[in-house]
DNA sequence: TATGAATGAGCGTTCATTCAT
DNA sequence: GATGAATGAACGCTCATTCAT
């Protein structure tokens, strides 16, 4: 009745806490937290109900674990990516584009990420939440040498930067995971924004 | 300290309806919608539990009646402090300085906005979220209407541009509603990102 | 925006009281006793909510007061009806006759007694429903007199065969407001059941 | 004491579904329905509140599902005695015996069936009750064959017969369940209710 | 390990009734 | 008397979690 195969769904590394993790990703997505079901997520994951507290110690642990599996792929991906391209610019740029294309890889991370991420750090107090700090730290790093090398104006703190770069580019991702995938292409939105933000906005203003 | 716009909805003239929305704003800030209880608004709010559904259809109403309340009177401070500057690069640092201010003094309406929004436009679908939507096509306008005066760079549509700059402010905000009031001040943080987004963090490349 | 003249709908006598009772009748038809919401009866009656209760003590006392009311016309009408004829085979006839009339006549009475009476009894422990024990005394009464007179058979108790009389045409009264007053006739079930109860369902035996 | 019928629905082959049905039989009959607790069934039948739900959908799936319970028992048994008698009066006769003698043995689901039918019939819409159908069209069938036969009067169509005999018995049972179980034999009465239905109530007249 | 039936605390909402005006 | 806004006790139902098997 049940599958007892070691790995049968998906092509992904496939023991049981990986299947879970996975329908958790599905069902977050799909209800948002408070509205996905624990039961859900067991059906979807080809489990007994009680079979998920084996692997995660409630509901919570369950989406911060998913946070820490998710992240830290993100993580990963980004900074090799970015370690790719020398100067400050470039791995700016390349970090925007690496996270676009990720949401658009596996747009249920984006949404699980994009929307209870927010919650996450108010109500799960404790939770500080470590690979996100990693993450900011990640870009925060790469603004601050590019403003050591003199890449980068140093008009601003490295990690104001930084939460203003994931910000946008989060709230564009955003916008393409609930809005419409149809409606614009996030990649082509994702280096607009680094346009924007590595020249500006405003047009120079000619010297007399 | 309330507003008393003219308006109000079912039973008498008063400001029961506001006390009401003003104790969501306390609750829901502090607990997060979904663990928010509304015998606890309802405490705070000096009524009876059941007074609450005399002025809202549900839980849910209550949300998005707090929604469009505060957003009316973010847009309506925005939008005045917008048109009292002329051009475009002084709209965005004027908006973005408005807006961090607005939050300032308001932490609990930031605190709402900056969390509850996100899931708002998931979970209720059928609410459109008008408010919001005027928000954003109040900035993409001064983009827009930048870009053909020749203030700003037309390479990214100002939807897209206006998103972004949402996004940056508002992570900003959530940063320091959240983590630490202390630890930075959102005011000048804004107006780092007005010159971030507008001169861009790129130092200029000297020319030969 | 309320009414306030001494009586303006149905041509009943008319003052507020009345007004009240027959809005009850026509909304405890309609939702039965306990799906019927006091406001309801208020709008209905022209009256608003907290008038009802200079009146009434309870929702059950409303109730109770219908059933009153109503059953005292229709212990009036069938006590005249029946006093008009002479045998008790006729009077039972005409009992029949005359219920079946008044149900056909008013609809939401007979809703409202059929349906609502059995619980009455049940639920407000208190109230014996004197107005009922009329009825069935009335129903008894001419039981008795016609085996006192020998024109009925004396084999069974008159309380008992009045209850079964009761029950039988209360029943077909039920079937028809519930089920189908097009699917039958009230008055020529009532006959029919007038020529079962009194000459009986079997043929005769034919005696050698 | 309980039935034990093979059938069964969700969970455990178990007899929970039954001790919960046998809890809901005594607290309806005591309170009625609208009156009953759910968690007064749930506390009578020894199981968690949550655990109704895993047998019955809600509070009024219940209720029909005793409906359903309790009638297919009548009928099964009402059915046996009258098919081993032969004649259309037999049955009759042996019809109401039968059912007095159910309502005796279990007067908490005559109370249920007597004062809750009614109002199963008009509040859940949708249920049409196909049990108490059933046991409509057996009597009617009783009749109906017994016209065919020349045993019984043709004079009133077989289902005006059947739902005023109904109403005749369920009504004295009524009496009964909430009157007084000391006042009359129930059994006796509808014996008694068998005569005046069969030979009629009038005594007969002398041909000259 | 795995199961899934059982648990029971918890909460949104309703609505009869009250009472200040 | 008449109003109707306000009250708050009451309850059906959900669902994360447990534990006997």
């Amino acid at each position: 009745m049940t599958v007892h195969s070691a790995s049968d769904r998906k092509p992904n590394g496939g023991d049981k806490r990986e299947r879970i993790l996975d329908a958790a990703e599905r069902v977050f997505a799909k209800h948002g937290f408070y509205n996905a079901r624990v039961a859900e997520i067991a059906r979807d994951a080809g489990v007994a109900d009680g079979t998920i507290y084996l692997y995660f110690k409630s509901k919570d642990d369950l989406l911060i674990s998913l946070f820490e599996s998710r992240m830290e792929r993100v993580n990963t991906t980004l900074q090799a990516k970015v370690d790719a391209v020398a100067s400050a610019p470039d791995k700016i740029c390349t970090f925007l584009n690496a996270y676009a294309l990720l949401a658009k890889e596996h747009p249920h991370v984006a949404e699980v990420l994009t929307i209870e991420l927010r919650q996450s750090s108010k109500f799960m107090k404790e939770y500080a939440n470590p690979r996100f700090g990693e993450f900011l730290r990640m870009l925060a790093s790469i603004v601050e040498q590019g403003q050591q090398r003199g890449e980068l104006d140093d008009g601003i703190p490295p990690l104001v930067a930084a939460r203003a770069l994931f910000g946008a580019i989060d709230e564009l991702v955003l916008a393409w995971v609930l809005g419409g995938k149809e409606k614009f292409d996030i990649v082509r939105a994702a280096e607009q924004l680094g346009a924007m933000t590595l020249r500006g906005l405003e047009t120079p203003r000619r010297d007399p």
